[in-house]
DNA sequence: TTGTAGGCGTTATCAA
DNA sequence: TTGATAACGCCTACAA
């Protein structure tokens, strides 16, 4: 029913294998076959199988993202931002983009990462959320799956990677709310073992050191990372004895939790309250109050990891591997414009 | 270097068809084969080579979404809860989900439908966004692959969906805003051929009429579904001679770029101004102020097109192909509460 | 420059 | 119940 190279090489009269190499551009054929080849290709509407190929050449053009979420209807703006970066230039790489969730850490996500890899189901893959110990390095250097990811694990001494230099952003973000005369600075970050929250908390006490304020536990706050988290961890803050009057997070969708909450209970953000974020997503700019926030180019951070995943895949190791990027803080009214 | 049924074969001294047989589940394997079989897989790790698979069985055990949009870097939430949706059901369903974005319309979408019907990347599509007249359905029809879409097209008269009655939604939104007091209504739309344009443009007409009130084209204005839309049609409305008291949009995307212009022009928005949406996406609840939409459930949508169109792919007409879904009307502040 | 043929890993159709 | 064996569509040595 569907046209293969063998119909084409029917029609002209042509062995297959003449067809084949005319199509995929060999050298070794005529001008004049080639352009009758393609041509008849054309008209016929022929489109390769690409079972047949993967099967033939062992490598399927396809490249997968498997988002770490707990929960199935976890939407976080990072991760559509991100996945678009991934998608477009997955697209202008000619490749496809396979994508899934899976709550990290857990067997499902093994299973996943297990079946794409030894299923052959994709040629490499992105990562982030790492963790400080991530099985997944550990997995794939293991399996020779080429990789790269958004910040790295300690097992990836030498993977290809992008990452954004956290502790110094937020030194940024806590001198920065100080400088607008907030003084008790409260911190709301994310799972204890995550790469990010390892270097933002640092940046948090880095700040606090630099300006001589003191570290207090009591204003430290576990989040996961999500809208809710915020919104709860903030109401916690917020009713202590001797609460903060900023509040900074580990990324912008704990910050808008935090902002929800506090329009709740009426308080005036920038004014009574500052809070801040981290990422730059899209969301931020358009939150009630805006968002202050240390801005990473997502969108731009998915395209260049998509570029290097494809450089890894072909061997061809040209740019370097690892690419540090300083993020920028976006100073909004949310801590007082 | 992979695992193979080959080399389970070879292990157990079977052949491989024994082996291939074992592992399908097939019956007509004695129970201690099989289970030696399935024991010798599980420890040798084998992943069955999907490409093989596909090539002999000519599935291919995914679905394909090609999100209709213009720009690359376009993310509404309406996308990310559907696409959500189709990711979580697929994977309920043991499908893979493959995705890419393409400008409804030009070449380029049609070229991405012709790739992934005819090189057989996918076993079924999910369609939405849907035209009166859509090349697609007719495209999809001749090729004879399964389809399901939020919506339909006129060429599609019996093909299986889900519909969400957008007429008397609307409807009911301009009851509404009349009830609290608004009585110059405005609507901003998107591209005309759109069906959901036609229906949800038909409703705000009919609730005009069942009201009372005039029909006046200066108060209707075509967006393109985007808050950037939103925005510049809401800036335009609200400088004509006698401009609206209250907006309704086509979606929740476009009423928040209104309420980005209402707020940047001072007006109190559920006072001044009434504005709603419809869709029902996360995002409206925590506008500023929350939004008064119609919601539809987006991701049980979703959810809901993938089994059908996994009963369609399987061939098990079961369920019924048509679904209506009444819309469902949310009252937030930005009508007034 | 072109044709021939083997094989990628599976499944399915036969025999045994 | 199991074992051969022929496809599925394509690529690529190698031969012509």
């Amino acid at each position: 029913m569907t046209i293969t190279i063998r119909d084409i090489a029917r029609q002209l009269d042509l062995s297959i294998g003449a067809v084949s190499r005319a199509l995929d551009g060999y050298p070794d054929i005529s001008v004049e076959t080639r352009q009758r080849v393609v041509e008849m290709a054309r008209q016929m509407g022929y489109v390769p199988n690409r079972a047949a190929r993967q099967l033939r050449k062992q490598k399927t053009d396809t490249i997968g993202y498997i988002m770490p979420v707990e929960s199935p209807r976890f939407a976080d703006s990072f991760f559509s931002e991100f996945i678009e970066g991934l998608g477009d230039e997955a697209s202008v790489q000619k490749y496809d983009l396979l994508i899934s969730t899976a709550p990290p850490g857990q067997d499902q996500e093994k299973l996943i990462y297990q079946q794409w890899v030894q299923g052959h189901k994709v040629d490499g893959l992105i990562l982030d959320r790492m963790f400080m110990s991530d099985w997944r390095v550990q997995f794939l250097i293991s399996q020779k799956m080429p990789f790269t990811s958004l910040e790295t694990s300690d097992e990836g001494s030498d993977t290809p990677r992008i990452e954004v230099d956290s502790r110094s952003g937020f030194v940024e973000l806590v001198e920065h709310v100080f400088e607008r005369g907030f003084r008790r600075v409260a911190y709301i970050g994310g799972p204890e073992t995550l790469r990010i929250q390892h270097d933002r908390l640092r940046g948090y006490r880095d700040g606090l050191q630099k300006l001589g304020l003191l570290f207090d536990s009591a204003l430290v706050s576990a989040g996961d990372m999500t809208s809710a988290g915020g919104y709860n961890s903030s109401k916690r803050l917020i009713s202590i004895p001797d609460p903060p009057d900023a509040i900074l997070c580990i990324n912008d969708e704990t910050a808008l939790g935090v902002l929800r909450a506090a329009n709740e209970l009426g308080m005036r953000v920038g004014k009574d309250l500052a809070v801040a974020g981290f990422d730059g997503v899209r969301d931020a700019k358009y939150s009630n109050p805006p968002l202050t926030t240390v801005d990473q180019p997502v969108y731009d951070i998915a395209r260049q990891l998509v570029r290097m995943l494809v450089d890894e895949i072909r061997g061809t190791h040209l740019l370097e591997r690892r690419v540090v990027l300083p993020p920028r803080l976006l100073i909004r009214e949310s801590t007082g414009g």
